[in-house]
DNA sequence: GCTAATTTTAGAACTCCTCTAAAGTATTGA
DNA sequence: TCAATACTTTAGAGGAGTTCTAAAATTAGC
């Protein structure tokens, strides 16, 4: 299950959401969509592909991100002020946050339920619900 | 249950936080906490203080709002990456979060209900679980 | 009041992110 | 195959939101 999709797929990940396959996408994608579920900053990324010889800008990573979220392929999560995560899971599910570390991870499973559900304001539909677990050291 | 919090009470809240009942504090809470459940970034509140004759700087609103909310008064709430929201409400409650307008708002009574909750992972506490619901436009 | 501790402030600085416009790359279709 | 065209990348400037600095002002305790 953490099988890694093969390279065409993410060619053609890239082409149906009208995006030319570049050096920098297809290699940003490779790194974001080959390596399971992953929760990551543009820079992370960024560092992440000049330490794997891959020559792109920060700005590019962020384009990059803006237009994998805008085509589905990830999904954004902000968690603090100025601390926002691209995730690459973009099934229905939420998460922990470790507010010691900053680390953010997918909570497993079903073990979260959101049992009853407001309706939305009229003239509003819910676009999507997040449910963001804090968590401290144990005392 | 709109009922204005008398002006000793504040002064009261501050000092049993530790904090010096200044002009600028005394000020500010009033002007958060006898206004019922609001949600407010920190430009806002400076510029509806500047409006009300109050002179405060801007880092003083900003200091002031995370003692108040290290004391208990306040909850911080982030819903957008560069947008933080001051809640005057520090009861379990959920919110609405209109993509849109920006606008924050309580989700009533228990119209939320998180059914199950996951066990906190070893060695951590879960310190406050929050869930956005985020409205868009009818389409 | 006088002194010590705390608070406020203007403005600089910082972080994260977006914009600009010029150079580079991919696609199209003769 | 190769212009012509459209799109993409980039360095660096720019912006929004927030924090820092250190000097002046205020508050608290005596
Ligand atoms: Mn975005
Ligand atoms: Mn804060
Ligand atoms: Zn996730
Ligand atoms: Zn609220």
């Amino acid at each position: 299950m953490t099988a890694a999709r093969p390279f065409a797929d993410v060619l053609q990940r890239l082409r149906s959401a009208g995006l030319r396959p570049t050096r920098q996408r297809l290699a940003l994608a490779k790194l974001l969509l080959e390596n399971g579920d992953r929760h990551v900053t543009a820079e992370q990324l960024h560092s992440e592909a000049r330490q794997a010889s891959i020559p792109v800008s920060l700005a590019t990573v962020y384009n990059t991100l803006h237009q994998f979220t805008d085509a589905g392929l990830l999904r954004e999560v902000v968690v603090a002020p100025g601390r926002s995560y691209f995730d690459t899971n973009t099934g229905d599910h939420h998460h922990f946050f470790y507010e010691e570390s900053g680390r953010l991870e997918d909570i497993p499973g079903d073990q979260v339920v959101v049992g009853a559900l407001p309706a939305a304001p009229s003239g509003t539909t819910i676009r999507r619900v997040d449910v963001i677990v804090r968590l401290g050291e144990r005392e």
